[in-house]
DNA sequence: AGGCTTGCACGTACGGCGTACGTACGTCAA
DNA sequence: TTGACGTACGTACGCCGTACGTGCAAGCCT
């Protein structure tokens, strides 16, 4: 039997299915030689280190990601979209998304959303400027809500419901958490997303106009 | 001499010494007990595990973070205050800063800022709901600016300044991306923190307005 | 065909890691 | 005095990443 020969996409794509799996804690290169049946040092051939290896996980899941742009919607429909199927990442693939984050990609995978971003902002009339900083914007608020979401998540294991335990927390240091509590607690990840992307794009839709009547 | 006794307080001020010093992938309990002068073993006394003194670190950083609130300022002027403040961690601590992000603490001391932030948001007239979105949506925009500020600069060593690489992009794949290079490529920190603070400012103070003259 | 180069799979070995466990020693209560 | 207790410490185990050397199979040139 033939066993397909090994390669860099076999080793990512083992090195995902575990992460995924068993969570990024348990990725050590002899686990995916042995997931794989291989020996440790044959990766080597392929991979030049572990390092490497993270980063091609990072840039893989991150060209996951399907934008279907249509040119012809109004550009906030464009940026809503674009702003859902980069959190698509965290439903797709919720262990490996703390990487995609934490890794900054000097490869063209990365680059594909950056230009999709930039072209539908600069379409909507924004200058160079105005649209880097739009993007940058959006990228720290999505970064930031993917990282809650999966940080709240760690692994699904405990049935630890709330994130804020009324019984550690202090009435009297801290009147507004205790108030607070149940909506502290309860997190409907889809809706407080949507929310922020609504609340973004209402603002930015106001940005070039105020810019225009602006002093200058 | 009777050196000063060991103390879960003073592992943690060497663990955050050493991050600082040489990055969070050199702190192990070996390398920390060396720094202190002391048994690796010794260490077990003061902290259960490599884990919670890495939540000590987390907690301690985060709890050097000083908020100056004036209860008499605008509230938007407190936002702003305590975004920036927030952000503060960065400069201060700036290899910690992805360990404070990544960990989710169920201590009081990622609570003081959520307590000040939530009370602030009320006093603003935001209703309980309101004010838990828009913290949620403040914190993930700052922990993404945080992230970036310190992704982009791992360790000031490498003379990249570019972190787009002119030759690396195809101006046929990427055209926006190669025309927006220049920009891309430069980055004040601050005056992007700033921008998306305002932007972000600007959008809910429109929001509860909208609420009362909506359709509800 | 015969020999040579090349590339991949693999085993071994080294230094470093987190930490379980047993031990020795100081201090304080009875 | 004696015992219990807390703290510092050494040793040891099973992991880790990976440098290095070996062997084998396929492709190439003559």
């Amino acid at each position: 039997m033939p066993t397909e020969p090994l390669s860099r996409t076999r080793i990512v794509a083992a090195a995902i299915d575990l992460i995924e799996r068993e969570g990024a804690d348990a990725v050590s290169m002899r686990r995916i030689a042995a997931d794989l049946g291989v020996g440790v040092m044959s990766l080597y051939n392929h991979v030049p280190n572990k390092d490497a290896l993270l980063n091609g996980v990072a840039e893989a899941v991150l060209s996951q990601i399907e934008f279907t742009d249509d040119p012809d919607a109004h550009w906030t429909d464009r940026v809503r979209m674009q702003a859902r199927a980069f959190r698509q990442i965290a439903h797709g693939h919720p262990r490996s998304t703390m990487l995609v984050v934490s890794r900054q990609l000097h490869s063209n995978a990365g680059l594909l959303p950056v230009e999709r971003a930039l072209a539908t902002l600069r379409s909507a009339g924004f200058d160079g400027v105005d649209a880097v900083r739009v993007l940058r914007m959006f990228i720290a608020y999505i970064v930031g809500s993917l990282l809650r979401e999966v940080g709240v998540t760690p692994t699904f294991a405990p049935p630890r419901q709330h994130m804020v335990n009324p019984d550690d927390v202090d009435p009297a240091l801290f009147p507004e958490v205790n108030a607070l509590a149940p909506l502290l607690s309860s997190c409907d990840h889809d809706a407080d997303f949507d929310f922020g992307v609504e609340l973004l794009i209402q603002a930015i839709t106001v940005l070039p106009k105020r810019k225009r009547e602006g002093t200058r």
